[in-house]
DNA sequence: TAATTTTGGTTTATATTTTAAACTACTTTA
DNA sequence: TAAAGTAGTTTAAAATATAAACCAAAATTA
């Protein structure tokens, strides 16, 4: 049986996986209300997730207010893939 | 976005389960084996299985040596249908 | 047959992970 | 200008996962 990549085996972390798998980009505050985290847990699971080097995270401003941009790399889409594929089999798709 | 039955969302009991849905039944050496995992998690994960009503484990002799019988409940298949479409969904199948 | 190893597990202690509550800094509104 | 809201981060507690240590019986070996 394949090892599932346990960085994306968590749910918050798959479910903001998959957004940015199907989303040039996406702000922090889409993301926290499309996935109904917590602002807390958002915020830890970015930070494993780019440190990983699965998401790419810019900082900047929208006018005055903070904004945090999150992309997925293209290691990030690898590993979502592979994932994908290690999930069939343990399912017997 | 549907949730993860956290019961489930966790590699050595989704693999245990996934066995146990194509298997009439199967000891715990046979899982231990098939999942390449040791002895203390396997037991530990079969115990929160079948305290969920997962599966039904069964404890008994194979002639004068201890044997522990797994099967899979209604509810556990159940259980791993709803999980999977979950998945689905999260995936973007 | 006494000692040793193996088998088939269970228990428990530690390490890791998850999560939310508490906090910061800045902005908007009343 | 006080109060409330936004957009996050840090942290501390709770939950989870995992393997090491353990146990009892059986099989093997000396």
């Amino acid at each position: 049986m394949k090892e599932l990549d346990p960085l994306l085996h968590n749910q918050l972390r798959l479910g903001i996986m998959s957004i940015l798998m199907n989303v040039e980009e996406a702000d922090f505050v889409y993301l926290r209300e499309k996935t109904e985290s917590t602002a807390g847990n958002l915020s830890v699971q970015l930070d494993k997730l780019s440190t990983a080097g699965y998401i790419e995270v810019e900082k900047g401003f929208n006018g005055r207010k903070p904004r945090t941009l999150c992309r997925i790399s293209a290691n990030g889409r690898h590993a979502f893939e592979n994932y994908v594929e290690a999930l069939k089999e343990y399912l017997n798709f």
